[in-house]
RNA sequence: GGCUCCGUAUUUCAAUGGAUAGAAUUUAAGAUUCCGAUUCUUAAGAUGUAGGUUCGAUUCCUACCGGGGCCA
């Protein structure tokens, strides 16, 4: 039974019996602290409907709900608030659905497909802080549409041609003396951002050194010799050079390897890899397509462009006077790609930072006017920068904050929090271990979905693995304690299951009011593609639980029906800490 | 310059057009026989500015101020 559902159609039923007209807007939100009551239906909307005052309108209301719904047991009206009491046999219906339905929150598959883009890196570096939003939020997402039934096709473009892995193929010819990973014992992203760091450098001093000769700004940023070796392997790699080639594909091969134990690491996986090597040349015919329709137009140099002024843009290259393609290009041609490959899907997802908005914005609108009906099924997951305390992060230079060494830090920071505890002296190392990267990795996660995508954010390493505020780790630990509890039952031979209910605590009421929302959370973190939707709930469920725990006696009742009902409650509660965290990726411990 | 996103307590984040704008954090005071006190209670503290729309605005509209991004 959904409490709010049931509720609704209750409201929709007592408004037409005693106005004889449908309530077109049903608000209902939770009662204020301070009066009686868990729902509240908003009346001021509705007055204009009835015809009569705010008050009197949520009296009548108030007095047919409690005559004919069943389950409303009073209510009172403060201005044009009605507050509605639920009486406790239907907060006991509602315990016991959620009790005896283990897939609750989960939807049967429905039979819809969607995909969803993300990570999407370029070659030449490894992976950064950013990248760390866009794969715990793209996975996320995927994830909460997989818990609405959807099957979910994970997938990414690896950028892995063009100008930014020549750069650093040139470094290492220069100066890599045939460096590898195995024998540096770097991992093979590291190393080859290492040496696109490296070309960064010289190439920056050798623009200086020009300038010093007097050279202007913009002709020395071409005419750097390092920068002219670089462009000239570009042609070379597009002209198939085998020796080339070579290069690309071992350096290339580096960073996969690397790659791939970054993303065990966080956790996050794809059904299938696209590459721009494979894909850079498509959209080309498409284009030339949307030429001859008059789609596009032609200026005089030969370049195509697209004319996207009625819609409050501007004009777009698509082809250049030579021929050759731009990201758009692609971009269009891959997308094409996409719905060729996974001809079901009715949704394709783009997690590509807030930077791209304008490029988004345009090649949608493109499709849409090439005649692509899915045009208009596809979203940009537009998600804004990551801060740090210590200062902007930037690219190049080095400055970044390296993926790989943040994850490691916290991971080595909750071990460090572990030991100090002194809880968890029995366990194994390859339990601490595990431990650690559970509250780590969930610190971090948790911090950075817990904030609406859209903002930029300040990431806090510190405050994001504490085990009070409002954090991962706060929700780990109140799992852990819960999970405590459900031990200590069971050696008291209490039984897992339901009980009948007996009459509740307001803190009880208020428990199960949250776990009652759980499905409509999932749904909305979907529809606004924002697992802070979930994780904002998650710390409401594990901190109103809290609030409980300290004001209720579990093992001290003895009323053992009482003690019963409040273990089976601790479980559903743990459940759905679990299920909920779940979707964000973060695992939560039995022990910590 | 054009377009776009964002401005909320000291700080980090919330708030489908609804009641006295919530948490966390910081500081101060207090509680505790249980399961694991890293808990709980109380207090202090905020909507950038000026207008508009309406029963009611952090939310919608306009202008300005401040910050980010994109496009030249």
């Amino acid at each position: 039974m959904n409490l709010d559902a049931t509720l609704r159609s209750e409201i929709q039923k007592a408004f037409t019996g005693l106005f004889n007209q449908p309530a077109n807007a049903i608000q209902l939100q939770p009662t204020n602290q301070e009066f009686e009551g868990s729902h509240t239906l908003v009346c001021f909307p509705l007055a204009k409907i009835s015809r009569k005052g705010p008050e009197e309108t949520a009296r009548m209301i108030g007095d047919y709900l409690v005559a004919h719904s069943g389950i409303v047991s009073r209510y009172n009206v403060v201005k044009g608030f009605l507050n509605l009491v639920i009486s406790d046999a239907a907060w006991g219906k509602v315990f016991q659905a959620i009790w005896s339905n283990p897939d609750f929150g989960v939807l049967p598959p429905n039979g819809k497909e969607i995909m969803v883009e993300y990570s999407s890196p370029n070659t030449n570096k490894p992976l950064h802080l950013g990248h760390l939003r866009n794969n715990f939020l793209g996975w996320s997402v995927a994830e909460t549409y997989k818990a609405l039934g959807y099957a979910v096709h994970k997938v990414q473009i690896i950028n892995d041609r063009g100008i930014h892995i020549c750069k650093s193929m040139v470094a290492w010819q220069l100066f890599g003396h045939g460096e590898t990973p195995e024998g540096s014992g770097l991992k093979g992203d590291t190393l080859v951002g290492k040496y696109y760091v490296e070309f960064d450098r010289v190439y920056k001093s050798q623009i200086n050194e020009l300038e010093g000769k007097g050279i202007a700004k913009e002709t020395a940023e071409k005419e750097a010799p390092i920068m002219k070796l670089a462009v000239e392997m570009l042609r070379q790699w597009e002209q198939k050079n085998p020796d080339v080639l070579q290069l690309w594909k071992q350096m290339n091969s580096w960073v996969y390897a690397g790659f791939a134990v970054t993303y065990r690491q966080m956790g996050v996986d794809f059904e299938k890899l696209y590459y721009e090597s494979e894909t850079y040349l498509l959209g080309k015919e498409e284009v030339l397509r949307g030429l001859e329709q008059g789609v596009f137009f032609k200026k005089e140099d030969g370049s195509v462009w697209v004319d996207l002024t009625a819609d409050g843009l501007d004009q777009k290259v698509l082809l250049r006077s030579d021929g050759t393609s731009v990201y758009m290009t692609q971009d269009i041609g891959t997308a094409i790609l996409r719905f060729h490959d996974f001809p079901k899907i009715s949704l394709q997802v783009y997690t590509v930072g807030n930077e791209q908005e304008y490029h988004f914005k345009v090649l949608f609108l493109i499709l849409a006017k090439l005649g692509h009906a899915w045009a208009k099924e596809c979203y940009h997951l537009s998600y804004g920068m990551v801060d740090l305390p210590t200062g902007k992060m930037k690219s190049r230079e080095g400055t970044v904050v390296d993926a790989d060494d943040l994850m490691a830090e916290m991971v080595e920071e909750a071990e460090k929090q572990a030991h100090a505890l002194g809880k968890i002296e029995d366990f194994t190392e390859h339990q601490v271990h595990d431990l650690s990267e559970m509250i780590g990795l969930g610190a971090l996660k948790y911090f950075l979905l817990k904030v609406d995508p859209r903002k930029r954010m300040m990431f806090d390493p510190g405050e994001s693995i504490q085990l009070q505020g409002h954090t991962g780790p706060f929700i780990q630990y109140t799992h852990a304690r819960i999970r405590a509890i459900l031990r200590k039952a069971k050696e008291l031979g209490i039984p897992p299951d339901a009980p009948p209910l007996p009459p509740l605590e307001p803190t009880e009421r208020e428990v199960i009011r949250l776990l009652n929302l759980y499905p409509g959370k999932v749904e909305e973190a979907a529809r606004e593609y924002a697992p802070s939707a979930v994780a904002n709930y998650a710390y409401d469920l594990a901190r109103e639980y809290n609030q409980f725990y300290q004001s209720i006696p579990i093992f001290n009742e003895t009323d053992l029906a009482r003690r019963q009902f409040r273990i089976a409650f601790s479980y559903v509660v743990a459940e759905t800490l679990k299920k909920a965290m779940g979707l964000l990726g973060i695992r939560v411990p039995d022990r910590m």
